[in-house]
DNA sequence: GCCGTTTTCGGCCCGACTGTTTTCAGTCG
């Protein structure tokens, strides 16, 4: 099993503990014990049956140990069984819900039986929540929406989970001789924010007629499918145990380049792609891109083949969602996209003074050995108490700390002094201005935008961006609101005004709360905003996730010129908002 | 359930905010 699959396991059987309303610090173990698990890099498969070794990580002591070596063995975790049976697997569903908490889910179960997103959906219907404690009219109403919510979204996985899972299945088919070709297509290879299912396209002479059915059987014992969907001579489709869908197709090599451009769509790209071929005496299909008159193939072996028989430059698949890309492929005038390597520094990092799990010096080494040129460290202001935010006076300490190592560092990198500061209910910030006068960075974020009314909300974020010593605006939008759409939370306006005062944007590019997809993105470039790409690193492992801030910047057809920290430490901070 | 230890048990991140209260429980980061 692997650690994540362990972690899992750890951090599910702790929200079930809390719905039976076990104790609240045997349950913060087994958070604890999972956040360990997950940030460990040795395999603990490897050393499931070695108790020493285990309980040499921080948080698993000799219980933890036990249960790991269990799941090992066992493939399953018995605590986490007996409850799961107890209020069975439709549980952990609610409690996804946003304002659903373990008690909300007991009380729900034990005066209605409700166990399962369904059921309370029901019973919202039927009325029966009226009356039950804490249950007012509010409360119903959130709770409706949260529904709604759910099934719109329920089904599509963060690009983060897609990608691990891609890699995986990817790993286990270059176990077979003979795959010459292996592309995840569909909305994964555009690099959309969330995707829904898993396109994987495969050819080579391990998908020719007289090995296919020897590939396929391959294919289907895959250990992370969960059931099968469909198995044939050239499809097999299935779940992995997430729910993920996965559709493998087995091609011809003389017909790839077709398929991956049919199945990487977008479906409006491809119909206009279509229409255009028609119009050339061609019909485009999964298959090849044939002549009307004889149905001789033109072009089908590769995309780039493709495009060019129809007149147009190869286009990235981020940008194939018909926003006229193809009117700019024929007139040669598609945007060099901004690109990974273009990224000069990364101005968004915490370190063990609050949230962080590495000190600052080792997130300065971290960053130079990926080549930045410049990072910041920016971490909580007190108002976040949980991650032990700063007061004023640690954060003068802090600070103190940054420009040692800074000088340390001795110009093989800047390290940038820094805070992400947390708005208040007023829109004032937790920290006084003369504190943050002296920071390079200050970055004022919302960390409680999910839960308020939003109209409130946009009053309180274009409040704490008129403070002068703000100078970028953390994950503008939150991570819910990117899922919950439409969202009548302001965007707008808040980029207007950014716009006005020179505060960068920022896209977080932590999967977990990337905060801008494209269409955001776009509108901010429109209307002028500075744009910041950040990891919110809070170890030095982070800092490769800006892979998924960066495919929303792409796809939003931005290029070197629009991102702020393409430019040299120097330059970088001079086109930030200056300081009063 | 983990940790640190005054080695055998007590302490374990906490404050803002909402919606329901009429003084607080629950959720979130």
């Amino acid at each position: 099993m692997d650690n994540r699959s362990i972690a899992q396991l750890l951090e599910e059987t702790a929200d079930l503990l809390e719905i039976d309303g076990g104790d609240s610090f045997r349950i913060r173990s087994y958070r604890r014990a999972a956040e360990a698990v997950q940030g460990t890099t040795v395999a603990l498969s490897e050393i499931a049956q070695d108790a020493k070794s285990l309980q040499a990580i921080p948080g698993i002591g000799k219980g933890m140990a036990a249960n790991i070596a269990a799941m090992e063995e066992t493939g399953t975790f018995s605590p986490r069984k007996e409850l799961l049976e107890k209020y069975g697997a439709g549980i952990l569903e609610l409690l996804k819900l946003p304002g659903m908490g373990p008690k909300t889910v007991a009380l729900l179960f034990s005066s209605l039986q409700i166990a399962t997103v369904g059921q309370l959906e029901a019973a919202l219907k039927a009325g029966k929540l009226e009356g039950l404690p804490r249950f007012g009219e509010k409360q119903i109403a959130n709770l409706k929406k949260a529904v709604e919510e759910y099934h719109q979204h329920t089904g599509r996985f963060l690009l983060n989970v897609a990608d691990r899972e891609a890699e995986a299945f990817r790993e286990y088919l270059g176990g077979l001789e003979g795959l010459e070709q292996v592309t995840v297509a569909g909305s994964y290879r555009r690099g959309r924010e969330t995707v829904g299912d898993l396109d994987v396209l495969i050819a080579g002479p391990a998908c020719e007629q007289d090995r296919a059915t020897e590939t396929a059987a391959y294919v289907a014992s895959y250990p992370g499918i969960a059931d099968i969907l469909a198995h044939g001579q050239n499809k097999v489709s299935f779940h992995l145990r997430n729910r993920m869908q996965v559709d493998v197709r087995l091609l011809p090599e003389s017909s790839y380049g077709a398929a991956l451009q049919y199945f990487t769509g977008s479906k409006s790209h491809n119909v206009s792609l279509r229409q255009r071929a028609l119009k050339q005496g061609y019909t485009l299909s999964e298959y090849a891109l044939a002549r009307v008159k004889d149905g001789s193939v033109a072009a089908a072996r590769t995309e780039e083949e493709i495009y060019a028989a129809l007149g147009l430059e190869w286009i990235p698949p981020h940008l194939r969602e018909n926003l006229g890309e193809i009117e700019a492929a024929e007139k040669h005038t598609l945007p060099k996209l901004v690109e990974q390597a273009d990224i000069r520094g990364d101005v968004h990092a915490h370190t063990t003074a609050t949230d962080g799990r590495c000190s600052i010096q080792e997130m300065a080494e971290a960053a130079l050995a990926r080549g930045y040129e410049y990072m910041a460290i920016t971490d909580h202001s007190k108002n976040l108490a949980m991650t032990n935010g700063l007061d004023a006076k640690r954060a003068r300490e802090h600070m103190k700390k940054i420009r040692e190592v800074d000088a340390e560092m001795e110009g093989r990198i800047r390290v940038l002094t820094g805070i992400e500061v947390d708005i208040l209910g007023d829109g004032e910030l937790d920290l006084p201005d003369d504190i943050l006068a002296e920071m390079d960075i200050v970055i004022a974020s919302v960390h409680t935008l999910f839960n308020q009314p939003r109209k409130e909300m946009t009053e309180r974020v274009l409040r704490a961006v008129e403070n002068p010593y703000v100078r970028v605006l953390g994950h503008p939008t939150g991570r819910l609101l990117l899922l919950r759409e439409p969202f009548d939370f302001d965007l707008g306006a808040v980029l207007d005004r950014c716009a006005e005062l020179g505060v960068a944007v920022e896209q977080n590019s932590s999967p977990e709360r990337l905060d801008l997809n494209d269409v955001h993105l776009r509108t901010a470039h429109e209307k002028g905003c500075r744009i910041v790409i950040n990891t919110d690193a809070h170890h030095t492992s982070h800092y490769g996730n800006i892979q998924y801030g960066m495919r929303q910047l792409r796809r939003a057809w931005l290029t070197k010129q629009d991102v702020l920290n393409t430019l040299p430490a120097k330059k970088f901070l001079g086109a930030l908002r200056p300081r009063p």
